[in-house]
DNA sequence: TTGAAAGCGCTAACAT
DNA sequence: ATGTTAGCGCTTTCAA
């Protein structure tokens, strides 16, 4: 059976003084009013019969609940838990506690559960699942809720985000490629309804236009997901139409390892048929039999800012302009890149298939 | 800046009739004994002006607020995530939202952490961190809270649980060593004040003196946490220790790989010089150099059940007895653990180092 | 320095 | 079928 809460009159009967005295006492910022000795007394009878403030008369009085939401598209990508731990690190040196919802990758049930965290009455959102279009920005400009977007953002510019700099990761990796002397080099996208999916399939064109080499549309094949099965599907269609590559760049980590599967499938080998380029950098990856070349971003430190941006939005004097924090990716190569040796690559293809 | 939030009030004097009649009209319980014309025009008018209840209020009147709060030790260890995604699919179901919390595997922290939630007026709290004698437990109890522990148990039996049956787990991972021969297996454990470092230590050496094999002080030897370092350092120390051992086993799979760390460092292979067996099965361990053979848990379903197990507690007509689900484990071979050969692993090492 | 009292938004008796 | 009203626990203005 639930027993009843302490409540401040509790409190006060026991003590016999006010309810507004207790309230006074026990509050930092007003105890200042009360006499020390009275403080003291009230402290300690809470202590004793176990007070807790209720946080929804609180929150119903003042008009803040102190509690922000997170919504994740999906925990099980390993992206995202450094980055809710970043978000939390700062939450929890201000007295904020979060919710954690999540989107499954899809914009109803993002919109639900942001209605969701807006009836619970959040300061805040963390919005980690953005689609380049998504009706929950309007939502939570509706109900004037304070939303930051991470990693994923919108391609209307008016909201706070922070992101990473997918364009110079690209190039970073394609540069890398050329460097190896890959000439034929292919591009697993991610769906293009998501931003980095977008944007880093546009960086890969742009950046190998820049370096005068074209594009032809066979080179590029679009993931259906963000996750290793999509990247499998994806990048086995890619091997059929292209027998002549001999490095791919994949948008994300688990695209990266569903080409290596497919790869596998396929009888062929990365890095010696195949060069494998990932992106994020997710955790474990050194372990890994084919340690992934890939792009590194700072998933903590998303979090982090993501969190100081929302809680700067949250304050009273908040600024009027809106603020995007773009963080620098790093490219960290291992062992599925590698240079290429002209003749090389087609025989053992040959002698493989 | 903010909006003020549209109320039941707002609603009622814009449709010009009571408050109540406007709460009961969106509420499915007791919208029958509204008209249905009524009711009609409550909810458009409710969608038009984007009213959302007000949780606070709710909460305050009724007395629950329909969240729960799940405490885990640590979100970067990748056994955490198919927990929580369990715990919240069925969570969603019910309409409850969970706050996420931390506890750094600091008592202290969490014991802190759970007064927050209790505050925040949580109807229940899943607990993924508790030390072997945890004084949340009797924090939760003292205020009536629900309160369920997942993975992590304590030792006082009065509580409800879900947990694996490590001991078989254990045990299934002894048996397989000796059918592969081997006799000098050590035991790296993890701290002895968290249930599942303890009974894995204890099941391994019962396990082993059912087979009448006696375990010498030295073949166990304890890691400070269940983590990759603490792992690595506790595996130099076992190998100064016993040179002559042909495998050992990990308290966890994060240890496992600490142990893999301290192979190589010792210029020993896994599994020629030493088979490692880890425990979790922890993701993308397949894709892994040395694909580990562990003791699979079935996370997700651990914390479905956890849920389900606290919904029945939160439920008014609840049981008055408690519960302690035990899941089963299942042993994955993979390529951490080989036959021994007799005189090989010995001459090989003498041959390495 | 303390007390009295109002009211945040909602639901649920209790009328009608 | 709908209206009236009280009150959940807290903070805060106003008074003393």
């Amino acid at each position: 059976m639930r027993k009843r809460r302490v409540t401040l009159r509790d409190l006060a009967d026991h003590l016999d003084i006010n309810t507004s005295t207790v309230s006074r006492a026990l509050s930092d910022k007003s105890k200042v009013m009360i006499s020390p000795e009275v403080v003291e007394r009230v402290r300690k009878a809470a202590a004793d019969m176990g007070y807790t403030q209720n946080a929804a008369a609180y929150a119903l009085k003042v008009g803040s609940t102190k509690t922000v939401g997170m919504i994740i598209p999906d925990l099980m990508n390993p992206v995202f838990p450094p980055i809710i731990r970043g978000i939390q690190s700062v939450l929890d040196q201000y007295g904020y506690t979060a919710f954690l919802a999540y989107s499954q990758n899809n914009q109803g049930v993002a919109h639900t559960e942001v209605e969701k965290l807006i009836s619970r009455g959040v300061d805040g959102i963390i919005y980690a699942a953005a689609f380049r279009t998504d009706n929950v920005v309007d939502l939570c400009k509706q109900h004037g809720v304070p939303l930051v977007l991470v990693n994923r953002v919108v391609d209307r510019g008016d909201v706070d985000s922070v992101k990473v700099d997918d364009s110079l990761g690209i190039s970073m990796a394609v540069d890398h490629l050329l460097e190896l002397n890959h000439r034929n080099i292919g591009f697993i996208a991610g769906p293009q309804n998501i931003s980095v999916s977008y944007i880093r399939l546009r960086a890969f064109m742009q950046t190998m236009a820049e370096h005068g080499l074209k594009v032809e549309p066979h080179r590029i094949v679009e993931a259906h997901a963000l996750s290793e099965t999509a990247g499998e599907d994806a990048m086995s269609l890619f091997l059929k139409k292209n027998p002549d590559a001999s490095a791919v760049i994949a948008s994300n980590d688990l695209i990266a390892l569903g080409c290596l599967t497919a790869l596998t499938q396929f009888g062929y080998t990365c890095p010696e048929r195949m060069s494998v380029v990932g992106f994020n950098n997710m955790p474990y990856l050194d372990w890994f039999a084919t340690p992934l070349t890939t792009v590194s971003i700072p998933h903590f430190r998303m979090g982090e800012r993501s969190a100081e941006l929302l809680l700067k939005q949250i304050k009273p004097d908040k600024a009027e302009f809106h603020e995007e924090v773009l963080l620098k990716p790093r490219l960290i190569i291992r062992k599925s890149t590698v240079a290429l040796v002209p003749g090389k690559n087609r025989s053992k293809a040959s002698r493989v298939s």
